[in-house]
DNA sequence: AACATGACAGGTC
DNA sequence: CGACCTGCCATGT
């Protein structure tokens, strides 16, 4: 992965990232706002998914804006992050979250 | 440089 | 609720 001159860009967000406490969730957007880039979901997924070697980011607290696992149903990652978060004790309705609920605030 | 793609989001119809 | 469309931006070919 590049993480030479790019590793800045992404360090802000991967910071946030880390901040979302156990059993809360973040969104995209969210993530990417609270790192200094509004209206830069799209750079927010695309760092969650080059995410540092070995790194144990809570990568799974960030769901979409709809509060759904943002990778295709059934698939491995899908049910790995489903898990990951009711391990949490995060409650999963229809294959969704109830964000009013548990939507990081900070 | 052009074009396509992706772990997104917000709006319209 | 779904099907599109548009704005965004880093990467890869």
């Amino acid at each position: 992965m590049k993480l030479k001159n790019s590793s800045n860009k992404y360090y802000k967000i991967w910071e946030v990232v880390d901040d979302i406490p156990y059993g809360k969730v973040a969104t995209y957007g969210q993530v990417a706002r609270m790192a200094g880039f509004p209206s830069h979901a799209r750079l927010a997924g695309y760092a969650l998914h080059h995410l540092p070697e070995g790194s144990s980011f809570p990568w799974f607290r960030v769901v979409n804006s709809q509060g759904r696992i943002s990778f295709p149903k059934n698939t491995p990652m899908y049910k790995q992050q489903k898990k990951l978060l009711e391990k949490e004790k995060i409650v999963f309705i229809n294959d969704r979250v109830d964000m009013k609920k548990y939507q990081w605030k900070k």
